[in-house]
RNA sequence: GGGGGUGUAGCUCAACUGGUUAGAGCGCUGCCCUGUCACGGCAGAGGUUGCGGGUUCGAGUCCCGUCACUCCCGCCA
């Protein structure tokens, strides 16, 4: 029996014919003396009878006799479905096979879990879902993540392609560089005592491949790093990574609009506008509290240091005079909120070290709060007209250091804007997507613990050329050449111009972030190198492929979209990874494993 | 490293304040059924309540420990 079709390919145009679909039984409804039998493939299903007036006695009893997922091949007669049993649910629901002979190619034992029906199969246990990760993969809305999946590869190739871009491998061994996030080791065992590093990313590489004249590359890359998980966070993910020369951020910014319209144009039909808009990261803190913000709701924070800064009120006057602000937002319609909602809020604002959360709630034409009383008319009227306020609202206020207050609140807003959007208060389209560039990152970020400057993006991030002067006056003030693409509230993917100039780059390394020489020659010798010999300027970008195919598919977690995840604690519940090693292996790598509390 | 949630039949869930023989739907097994598509009908089987300990006359339920999954904080240049 070969295959003539897919199980999504017949249409009343293929009436009359002989055909032979392979599969598996989807679905089996035995009335007895009659048997519809739904085999599906990858592509979809097909509806398929078995008439005993039709064939052999020995084919109905087999066909009578099917369990779900058996494997079969139908040979048969496609034709019309009786009028009134149409099914429109289906593509193929127009015509059915009558089968004429049916081969079983392989049984199925009962199933773990139910698989084809699409309600109780998405509720089922995550842990058995990975555990049976091929029968998972069986169900329809998986098999189309997968597909889209592949499909968005393709269309990200032929973009990159179109425009003169070099698909480059760079190595999955690499060499420790103990920056940043934590590393995979893999044990040399021709170096015993060596060790290769698998890549964070193929940072250094890229740069290299433009040193070496590549002026235009991309690779679908993966990439790992040794961190505890989240939804959108595995230790092992892919990044469409992008590196040009001779370009500036205006041509980072177009080429991937140009992708980004190109992927969802393929994956959804849907023009997103571009050039997408700009936002400062000193102006997404200021208005969203984050610096990739949600931006298809308002809610916006509001700055009331100026009204406050000598107020009765000595929690906010006293954070103005030591140099920090007042930030305030307006939660429309959220004044009902309860005691257990303002206790969540005000525990956010304690993880970042505030002491607690002030907030007035305008209920019954009245501003109830334990703090109004501090404030005098002016600072009362000034309230009603900067954050317009009305019966009903709910306005919460932070004051701290700027930084810490904007995060507080931009926490507290993303929480709020849950609970209204439960309530219907509040409508997130969720098939709006705005993207935004955040820009104009501060270039360092000073670690109070460590006493030192570390570098906000990475070590070749290039500083704004007007602000080079100030790298060591005032490094604080030094913008990176950095930028970050965000849609609703997800960080898509970030990058920037680097530093082309070995001096600049080695003052960075040496200076700046205070990396001993010997170090910085040790860890990024041959980059430093090889800024001698020409390196032309240059930059780029990468993007998180999985966090991107998620948002296509429509689903919270990328392990919906990577067809063998790992758990929350970065084991693969399939194959049972990781496991012991033989202790061969460790002789041949010269390791010894130390008995841990467990022993 | 820390905090929250979950764990009861193959699957999804229920079981009041600790109290009878731990229930339901789906699935499974058997029988009936010629236009179903989540087919329908009748009957039946199926339980170490994650695991270990404790309190109690009595524990799915309370306490301690532990394991797994999950969400979040830290972490992710």
């Amino acid at each position: 029996m070969k295959r003539t079709h897919h199980c999504n390919e017949l249409r009343p145009e293929n009436i009359g014919q002989e055909v032979v679909l392979l599969g598996w039984t989807h679905s089996r409804r035995d009335l007895g003396g009659l048997i519809f039998i739904d085999i599906r493939d990858r592509e979809g299903r097909t509806q398929t009878v078995f008439d005993p007036s039709q064939l052999s006695s020995e084919t109905f009893e087999k066909a009578s006799s099917l369990r779900p997922e058996t494997v079969i091949g139908v040979k048969g007669t496609v034709r019309q479905r009786p009028e009134e049993t149409e099914n429109p649910k289906i593509k193929t629901g127009n015509i059915e096979v009558v089968a004429e002979n049916l081969r079983i190619l392989n049984t199925a034992e009962v199933l773990p879990f139910i698989i084809d029906d699409p309600e109780v199969a998405s509720k089922v246990n995550e842990e058995l879902r990975l555990q049976y990760r091929y029968l998972d993969l069986r169900r329809p809305e998986m098999a189309r993540n997968l597909q889209l999946r592949s499909k968005v590869a393709l269309e990200t190739r032929k973009y990159f392609d179109e425009n003169a871009f070099l698909e480059v491998e760079t190595p999955m061994l690499f060499k420790s560089t103990p920056e940043g996030a934590r590393e995979f080791l893999v044990p040399s065992r021709l170096a015993p005592g060596s060790f290769y590093a698998l890549p964070q990313s193929p940072q250094q590489f890229k740069q290299i491949l433009m040193v070496a004249g590549v002026e235009r590359y991309y690779q679908l890359a993966k990439c790992f790093r040794d961190e505890d998980l989240r939804a959108d966070r595995q230790p092992e993910f892919t990044q469409i990574d992008v590196e040009m020369s001779f370009i500036d951020r205006e041509d980072i910014y177009q080429i991937i609009e140009g992708l980004l319209r190109r992927i969802w144009k393929t994956a959804l039909d849907v023009d997103i506008p571009t050039p997408f808009p700009r936002l400062a990261y000193k102006d997404a803190l200021n208005r969203f509290g984050i610096d990739k913000p949600d931006t298809r709701f308002g809610l916006e924070l509001v700055d009331m240091t100026d009204e406050f800064k000598d107020s009765r009120f000595k929690v906010f006057s006293n954070t103005v005079a030591d140099g920090g602000v007042v930030k305030a937002i307006n939660i429309k319609g959220l004044a009902c909120a309860t005691q257990g909602q303002i206790e969540t809020m005000t525990n956010h604002a304690r993880s970042f070290g505030a002491k607690g959360l002030a907030y007035i709630k305008v209920e019954n034409n009245e501003w109830k709060s334990p703090i109004v009383k501090f404030f005098n008319n002016s600072e009362k009227e000034a309230l009603k007209n900067k954050l317009q306020i009305e019966e009903g609202d709910l306005i919460l206020f932070a004051a701290d250091k700027w930084l810490t207050a904007c995060e507080i609140l931009g926490k507290i807003r993303l929480y709020c804007a849950d609970i209204l959007q439960a309530q219907g208060k509040l409508d997130v389209p969720e098939d709006q997507y705005n993207f935004l560039w955040v820009v104009d990152f501060p270039l360092l970020s000073f670690d109070k613990e460590m006493n030192r400057w570390y570098s906000s993006h990475h070590p070749f991030t290039a500083p704004v050329e007007d602000d080079i002067p100030l790298l060591s006056k005032d490094p604080k003030a030094v913008r990176g050449q950095h930028y970050d693409i965000v849609v609703n509230g997800v960080e898509l993917g970030g990058g920037s111009i680097r530093i082309h100039q070995r001096d600049v780059q080695k003052l960075i390394f040496e200076e700046i972030l205070k990396i001993p020489p010997e170090t910085a020659e040790a860890r990024f010798g041959y980059m430093l190198e090889a800024f001698k010999f020409g390196a032309p300027p240059h930059g780029g970008i990468a993007l998180g492929f999985d966090r991107l195919m998620a948002i296509l598919c429509k689903t919270p977690s990328i392990r919906d979209v990577i067809a063998f995840p790992k758990t929350a604690k970065g084991t693969d519940l399939m194959t049972n990874s990781p496991a012991p090693a033989e202790p061969k292996q460790l002789r041949d790598l010269r390791l010894e494993i130390k008995k841990g509390k467990e022993q």
